[in-house]
DNA sequence: GAGCCTCGAGATCT
DNA sequence: CTCGAGGCTC
């Protein structure tokens, strides 16, 4: 007997290898609700205040037929859903257009596309710098990246050629979702200005780890201290560079202190 | 104040 | 995933 999708009765085939059934009728209303579910989820593009509920409803009623339709989403519109009063227009509302700029990899996952999850995501926002240059790409290419085989080829390909999500793309284009990298002004990273010299050895990591993260950071890692040294970092059996900064008066951080100043400045407390 | 929904933390599993 | 906390509506 075979299986049905509970919701468009379609029949449902389970793929060779694969734990889930899965619908293979595009046109399934369950297919594209969880699609704006995802969308709003998490660790895609985090649309506070907006869960699986208020996705049911907006489907429902025809005010969101795609992820992107969330964007055109007005008060008046809003304010006819149940339970909904100005306060909580107003958060959502506020909560959609902060989406608009989530980092590129989060919108890659956002998509949807079948077999990208969070980790490729990221790998993939880090051989193209927009969904433009994603979505150009070819089958061949993707090969060549590094844990990328046939099976997501091929996926990321016949996503881009739907018409139908072509579409979407567009749409959220128009609605000002940004669809590449951010390109952070040097000016404005933490360490902007600031240079670090590391003497002795470090507990936690090795020097060149160290200083690959202060340079995306924006700071510069320097291998002797001058007067436009901003910190040495001290580590376990330290040179002959400690008395130098003493010297000059620079000021001289622990491996701890030092760690926690990379943490803040990475925005992860 | 009650009830609904969503969030975030922490436990659990992979 | 499950739980409890907190925001919001009514």
């Amino acid at each position: 007997m075979p299986s049905r999708c509970p919701v468009c009765g379609a029949e449902v085939i389970k793929p060779e290898g694969e734990a889930m059934h899965r619908c293979t009728n595009t046109a399934c209303p369950a297919q594209a609700l969880e699609k704006i579910k995802h969308f709003v989820s998490r660790g895609a593009m985090d649309i506070e205040g907006v869960g699986e509920k208020l996705c049911l409803a907006l489907f429902e009623k025809g005010l969101v037929k795609d992820a992107a339709d969330l964007y055109y989403l007005n008060r008046e519109q809003l304010l006819q859903m149940e339970r909904m009063a100005d306060k909580s227009v107003t958060n959502i509302l506020n909560s959609i257009a902060a989406s608009k700029d989530r980092p590129l990899p989060r919108v890659i996952f956002a998509l949807g596309i079948t077999h990208i999850g969070g980790e490729t995501a990221d790998l993939l926002a880090e051989y193209f710098s927009s969904v433009d240059e994603l979505a150009r790409t070819t089958q061949e290419q993707l090969r060549d990246i590094p844990s990328i085989g046939p099976t997501i080829a091929e996926s990321i390909v016949a996503f881009f050629r739907q018409e139908q999500n072509r579409q979407i793309i567009e749409k959220l284009r128009k609605a000002g979702v940004k669809l590449k990298v951010n390109e952070i002004k040097k000016k404005d990273l933490p360490f902007a200005g600031l240079e670090f010299v590391i003497t002795g050895k470090l507990e936690s990591s090795t020097r060149p780890e160290a200083e690959v993260r202060i340079k995306a950071l924006g700071g510069k890692a320097g291998s002797d201290v001058t007067r436009k040294t901003s910190y040495l970092v001290v580590g376990a059996d330290p040179g002959s560079k400690v008395a130098r900064a003493e010297a000059l008066g620079i000021e001289k951080l622990n491996e701890e202190q030092f760690l926690d100043m990379l943490k803040k400045a990475e925005g992860k407390p």
